[in-house]
RNA sequence: CGGGGCGUGGCUCAGCCUGGUAGAGCGCUCGGUUUGGGACCGAGAGGUCGGAGGUUCGAAUCCUCUCGCCCCGACCA
């Protein structure tokens, strides 16, 4: 709440995000480089979204567990690939009790291999299977660059891993996943997000395929929001997950693992958020309807807050998050625009005017100034503000989705290509060779997001290198 | 790790070149007037200049080293 403006987002989109993070209190910087501290708004946004994914999680038979935070350095270099991945962004232990440990510990990056150590003595008989459980945590990774959110060293997630009899199984597993991290951030977040599976070059250090959905920020730039991984059996080899089928017969299990993180919340800040600052959708906002009492005079203060509570009890009954500011000495505008910095959808201006007449003024967030403003009667309020959230939950997809379509395009060819992978998503066909991947990174920066699950036609030619190509594919800068 | 920028009250920064022992705006506290789109006036509190060492009668200022942060690149959810 320093200086009136945050700098323009169309000029300077990082500068915009930094210090929106900052001044909409959702997080502050640690004292250690990379590390944030997640601030009571921003932890309050945070649980809205375990809470959408949890019920998911639950609904599709999930349990949720708690897996240590140490692990033994040896697990992590049990599986080729997730060593390989992983060793140089860990954080090892040591030291303990003062004294040097026989073995080090790392820090979970990643539960996989202290999760597999745990299955492979659950698992005896195809009877113990599936094996899906869930964990809610923090996880460590050395990165080099950080930024609020969406890298820092510790982050928060949930890791879902499970174990099933079968590859067709643990593929549907996978499938499912994704499915309903599609469904949260479309419906809970109204992000629209394009599910698809990850290049060669992209894939998690361990897994046979790895999913995600890909979105597009303000900026044009490409966040991967959510992931989902098929393991295969190399978990359960590595670490000895095997089961006796029907048969008597000893078979390795087959893994998957999936993860979304607090980076989602860096999601919705660069997917909503516009000049005035957040605009957080509201199935997910902390509080939905914010209600900025307007008075002047004692007696008019006291007519007013007692309509405002009143409204307030009548909305918290009808389960919407509202949050009364009886802050003193701020003038109604500043209220206005610190609510509109901080994203809450829906305002409620209440004065002695609106008593008199038993109405109230109510502003949109996704329509800055008049346009988002209608007058309403108070009797009715519930109604009408249970309907505008919807509206502009609605809204806010309905414009994500517009800007989405708005920066992507087909390029006919290359150089095409080019101009247009530097603002936005670029949907071409490519031959799948990690040649024309990593050149078309190196002269453009852009990367493959993914391959999308939905593909029009199969056949065409790269747009690199004009072989016959059979997928089209997500190609865009990326966070 | 490479390139660039920066560390001075809570925040943004001036002062540094041309050493003399610290300033502004915002915020905060108190009082008053205000309050339908970021109010105003007055009075206060608050820092020894990221850290260490050096030069000097004297260092925020000059020198050396060091720590940290931000931005851009290579790695990543």
């Amino acid at each position: 709440m320093s200086d009136a403006k945050l700098p323009s987002h169309t000029e300077d989109f990082s500068e915009w995000y930094n210090q929106l993070v900052l001044r909409a209190e959702l997080a502050d910087y640690a004292p250690v480089r990379g590390c944030m501290i997640v601030r009571p708004y921003g932890w309050a946004l945070w649980e809205n979204i375990q809470q959408a994914l949890d019920r998911r999680f639950k609904a599709t038979g999930h349990v949720n567990a708690a897996f240590p935070l140490l692990i033994p350095k040896s697990f992590l270099e049990k599986e080729q690939a997730h060593v390989e991945g992983f060793s140089p962004e860990l954080a090892v232990v040591t030291i303990g009790g003062g004294k040097e440990l026989e073995e080090p510990l790392v820090i979970r990056p990643t539960s996989e291999t202290i999760i597999g150590y745990a299955y492979a003595k659950w698992i005896k008989s195809y009877r113990d299977l599936p094996v899906l459980i869930n964990q809610w945590n923090s996880v460590v990774r050395w990165e080099l660059r950080t930024k609020m959110f969406l890298r820092t060293l510790e982050f928060f997630w949930q890791e879902g891993h499970t174990a099933h009899a079968t590859y067709e199984e643990a593929a549907a597993e996978t499938r499912q996943m994704l499915e309903v991290y599609t469904d949260f951030a479309v419906n809970e977040a109204a992000i629209p997000v394009i599910p698809g599976r990850k290049s060669d070059a992209e894939r998690f250090a361990g897994a046979d395929q790895t999913y995600s959905i890909e979105a597009m920020m303000g900026d044009g730039k490409a966040l991967q929001a959510g992931t989902s991984h098929n393991l295969g059996q190399n978990f359960a080899k590595a670490f000895d997950i095997r089961y006796l089928d029907k048969r008597g017969e000893l078979q390795y299990c087959w893994t998957t693992s999936w993860g979304l993180s607090t980076r989602f919340i860096g999601a919705i800040i660069m997917v909503h958020g516009d000049a005035q600052g957040l605009i957080l959708p509201p199935r997910l906002a902390p509080f939905q309807v914010v209600v900025v009492p307007i008075f002047k005079t004692a007696e008019e203060k006291a007519i007013v807050m007692e309509a405002a509570q009143n409204l307030r009890t009548a909305l918290v009954g009808a389960e919407v998050r509202v949050k009364l500011d009886e802050r003193e000495g701020l003038t109604p505008g500043f209220k206005f625009n610190d609510w509109e910095m901080r994203g809450v959808p829906l305002r409620i201006e209440i004065g002695p005017k609106d008593v008199a007449s038993r109405t109230v003024m109510l502003a949109r967030r996704d329509q800055p100034g008049k346009a988002g403003k209608t007058a309403a009667q108070q009797d009715e309020i519930v109604t009408v503000v249970k309907a505008l959230l919807v509206t502009i939950q609605q809204a806010l997809y309905d414009r994500a989705l517009a800007f989405r379509n708005a920066n992507t395009h087909e390029p006919d060819d290359y150089e095409q290509f080019k101009s247009v992978v530097e603002k936005g998503f670029a949907l071409s066909y490519w031959c799948g060779s990690s040649d024309c991947e990593a050149q078309i990174k190196e002269q453009t920066k852009a990367t493959t997001r993914c391959v999308p699950l939905e593909q029009e036609s199969r056949e065409g030619v790269c747009i690199k290198c004009g072989q016959p190509a059979k997928e089209k594919v997500i190609f865009a800068k990326a966070y």
